[in-house]
DNA sequence: GAAAATTAATTAAACGTTTGTTTAATTCAA
DNA sequence: TTGAATTAAACAAACGTTTAATTAATTTTC
């Protein structure tokens, strides 16, 4: 009786916390992923996952439970990791302000590409949500990207460099929005019809422009005021 | 024989124009598109459609054909009007470029409230889109965006008051990409506990938030390094 | 360490729903 | 009386999930 009671603790521990993946589990994870992330969660049928999995459609129901939960379980999985990576960032310790933008455009966005599927997944996704789990989880890294940005803007403002005015929610919104429209709409304006070779050096280009970009108008904008008042 | 041809010439001519739409058929278009909004394209049944317009399933192929082309539909309806909105703020004659900035943002601002559902639906599919009518709509409305931010940076510069060095294409992808973001996210910033009264009042004024801030961030970047030269 | 017993992995087939669309009959308006 | 509008019912296909049988791997027993 008593390690009966022992085995439910354990296993509704165990539910939100990372679990042992074998090797078949995140084989079907990520070929779902890719899948999700090319048609999108409702359009993709579990036999899609199935077959680009190279499994029996009964073996996604057998270790996910449901098609729902799969993408749960991706979710916390990539979630996790994604996490983590900002966190380091977060952490970083520049004692240069203006060296800390630079870093934390340039880590942010490499972050990004790394999770380059999952980032579109998710950004799709959230439109949809209104409550459970993926909610949460989103709602979470939202707030830690608002950390993100808010630690980099008071080290600048201690040292005298930025203007005390910022709003930092909205200063995110520019920062994350830019780099979401970047990645979700690029497609849209590079050339489909040269090679794919030169479309990933035009890609490489393109991010470089980018970070640039986001660099100096945040700069631009962080300092307004402060040289014309010297 | 004659007449046959000419019924095929004006069916094909009209297939991509402006179609005459009756009362019965709107009401379809107006709640597809609220439910399309709420559960995305894919998540939607045709009977979800039906009842949501109070009519039987059998009129959306009747009038539409299909679910597809009922979102074809609902495209060319809704992006045309749009796109005369933008087209008509491109146009408008403004003599000081700051003042154009003011206009130009408060007013893209405002006909994406407008046009909030068919806008946070046209977020969502976009990011599947590979090829077909919408993606050719989307790339379009894209360009006129682009235009849009063209027309106000060159007249600024053309008056001197810009700086001359300006990536038109990434300050696009900032503008439009903070403002998309801020319509897509915003239910994850408020407070979902106040009432429906109370949530109006702070989006309004989360809305000047991000008119103001935009105007700001980008004024600080057009004219960066401007009044240091004089 | 081989045989037996137990658990886990894998399968094809079937399950009951729901899907988008069509049919054929009926009502309505001109 | 003709053509359009509207309906309930039916359609086959696809959906997510479950079942029951089989194979593979692991553990226990002797």
């Amino acid at each position: 009786m008593f390690n009966f009671v022992v085995a439910i603790i354990n296993y509704l521990l165990l539910m939100d916390t990372e679990q042992e993946l074998n090797e078949k589990q995140l084989q079907i994870m990520t070929k779902a992923l890719e899948v999700f992330s090319e048609k999108g969660f409702d359009a993709t049928s579990v036999r899609d996952i199935a077959q680009s999995a190279d499994v029996n459609v009964a073996m996604i129901s057998y270790y996910f439970g449901s098609k729902e939960k799969l993408l749960e379980a991706i979710f916390l999985n990539r979630i996790g990791s994604m996490k983590a990576r900002i966190e380091s960032i977060i952490h970083s310790r520049t004692h240069d302000p203006m060296q800390k933008v630079d870093l934390l455009i340039d880590n942010y966005i490499d972050v990004i590409v790394e999770n380059r599927t999952f980032h579109l997944l998710m950004m799709r996704e959230q439109v949809l949500l209104k409550e459970g789990k993926l909610y949460g989880y989103i709602r979470d890294m939202k707030q830690q990207n608002r950390t993100l940005i808010e630690v980099a803007v008071k080290a600048g403002q201690k040292s005298g460099i930025f203007q005390k005015n910022i709003d930092v929610s909205m200063l995110a919104m520019t920062f994350f929005g830019s780099i979401n429209h970047f990645f979700s709409t690029y497609r849209y304006v590079c050339d489909s019809n040269t090679s794919e070779q030169q479309q990933e050096t035009d890609q490489a280009e393109a991010l470089e422009k980018l970070k640039n970009h986001l660099k100096v108008m945040f700069k631009a904008f962080l300092t307004y005021g402060i040289s014309n008042k010297k």
